[in-house]
DNA sequence: CTGAAAGCGCTAACAC
DNA sequence: GTGTTAGCGCTTTCAG
């Protein structure tokens, strides 16, 4: 029985009768021809000693992977995990298998993670992370590593784009949240609203600042201002969202400040954390104030009343990413699309 | 200039001026021991030259792999990104880096899927697929190659696992849909709950089937049943909730049935399109007709009303697979944990 | 402790 | 067309 171990070319040669040459050629597309017979007989045997070729072994003879890395915030999180299931698609379809790495939004975390990502020697890589407005020199510099290396790089950032987008070899596809947030503040103003207060997140987070900066720029266009305190800073979560809206009720309840009539949250999840915080305090969101996000997460479609947002074609993106990352795909921008429901009905 | 191209160990040992071996033996915790200054020089230079070791390439020479590859069904499915969340964290702990496939919930690309993976000679790979009654057999085989090959297998497994359970090498994580359901009818009966219906989703589905089993099962011991017209199938999604909701809310209508007071559908997602389809009837979900789930989705946490569930924790699951197919986890069966919530106060 | 040399499984010139 | 023979980058005996 040949079936011990593992089962190389070189048995498979064997039993089909060729040279191991012959046999690497008949198994895939090689340049060289092989007689047809020979084919066959190369399929039969490696059929019946259930070959399978060594990935690895392949990829150092060749000098070249079929890998595509994927670097993600957290796969957990819909955001991530929509981007990672376009860019899978994606890579499949140009042949590559994709190894998904977590920085778990940790910014010290990813140089190490990049480091094991360079010694998978990718063909390509997306990074697909929460920038931090700042720490830009390290991603910088092991990004141009990864570059050197040979990796084609895709960058997903916001419109404020840091370090990697200046990286040569890099090749960014940026999210248009400046412009997205500002449509959506134009929106809303179209509406009639006219009193706003804006959970911001994580200041630092560069796609978070991005959505703030939009969506001020974006009133302003209209007239419309946010007083800076009603700018409130939060974690860049549901509880953040749950949190900053409750501070912001907290105001208005103890006569500090006049409860804004419409709040954006920079991202639907903060958006779904004010809404049960409005409802907490026995106020009816939509009506007594409204709530807007960012992302159009498709869990939260059901979500009462439903949120209005700025719909990103997070799958697209991923795959559209990777696309950018092979160097096929010469659009390097995207933007979302205004969506409004229930939530800002007024 | 050395940086050219891609570094290699041989360019290291030149400049720390040792031979290939000791270089390669300073830079990974070898048995042999290496003089400490001759450490310190390979080291040295590695950083100068900003060495990073060939994954693939050592992956040949040692014959063993660093990968480990998980193939879920979709990973944009909450279920299977927190689930690939966790493996993700547990592979890194063990120096594993974790390659992702998806089979897209087809059946038939899973052979594929898996030969693709054999191809990466994973150190361990871990299932988190859909399973459909039945086609057991080629799975089986798919995955007995793959242990053949050396690779750990851990699948995640209903109660009524089929072929890879009994596939010797496969070390099975499986996950007490049926007891679980059961725990569930059995709160929901003890709440007072007494007309049942069952939102089936879709009955091929492994998970789905046990879930309906262990309901049912559940309410039997409790002397409860459901009537066979109203355990309705579906897809296994948040629309397959809600049309099948809206069938037995049409029946009702129509005056054939009576509106089940309290309805189970086997997975949250379900639940959540069954509250949308009660409500567009002008009933309240959670008073007019209960609705339970099954996950505990996170994303759904503030879906109102608050869902009652079976929570799996799902990160969890993740890790302890990959445990699992490391052979370092014994235990392999996971219980779900009841949460009564709003959705069935009554 | 260190080096030379033989692979690991496969590909790619280079001959025949 | 097909076989021979070098490698690919790294690890690991086997001698010093």
């Amino acid at each position: 029985m040949p079936e011990r171990g593992t089962v190389t070319l070189a048995d498979v040669a064997a039993l089909a009768g060729v040279s191991l040459a012959t046999a690497s050629r008949a198994l895939n597309g090689s340049a060289r021809k092989v007689r047809q017979e020979s084919v066959d007989r190369v399929h039969a045997a490696a059929l019946e000693l259930r070959y399978t070729a060594n990935v690895q072994a392949q990829a150092v003879a060749r000098g070249t992977t079929t890998t595509l890395a994927l670097v993600v915030g957290d796969i957990a999180d819909p955001y991530f995990a929509a981007i990672a299931a376009g860019a899978i698609k994606a890579a499949d379809e140009a042949g590559l298998v994709v190894t998904i790495t977590s920085t778990g939004g940790d910014a010290g975390r990813e140089a190490e993670v990049l480091a094991v990502v360079a010694g998978l020697r990718p063909r390509a890589v997306v990074l697909a992370v929460s920038r931090r407005l700042g720490n830009d020199a390290d991603l910088g510099a092991s990004v141009s590593r990864l570059v050197a290396a040979g990796a084609g790089v895709s960058a997903l950032v916001s419109d404020l784009d840091g370090a990697v987008a200046g990286v040569p070899g890099v090749q960014p596809l940026v999210i248009r949240n400046l412009s997205g947030a500002a449509a959506l503040a134009g929106a809303l103003a179209e509406l009639g609203h006219d009193s706003f207060a804006v959970l911001a997140g994580d200041p630092d987070l560069v796609t978070a600042h991005a959505r703030v900066e939009g969506f001020v720029a974006g009133l302003a266009a209209h007239g419309l201002r946010v007083p800076d305190e009603c700018i409130v800073t939060s974690e860049f979560s549901r509880d953040g969202g749950h949190q900053a809206m409750t501070t912001l009720l907290d105001r208005a309840a103890s006569g500090a400040a006049s409860l804004p009539r419409c709040v954006f949250a920079v991202t639907d999840l903060m958006a779904v954390g004010a809404l049960a915080a409005i409802r907490e305090r026995g106020l009816v969101p939509g009506v007594d104030v409204g709530v807007a996000g960012f992302d159009d997460v498709r869990m939260l479609a059901d979500v009462v009343p439903a949120i209005s947002t700025v719909r990103l074609p997070l799958e697209e993106i991923g795959a559209r990413a990777v696309r950018r990352a092979l160097g096929v795909e010469a659009d390097g921008a995207v933007d979302g699309e205004v969506v409004l429901r229930a939530s800002t009905a007024r």
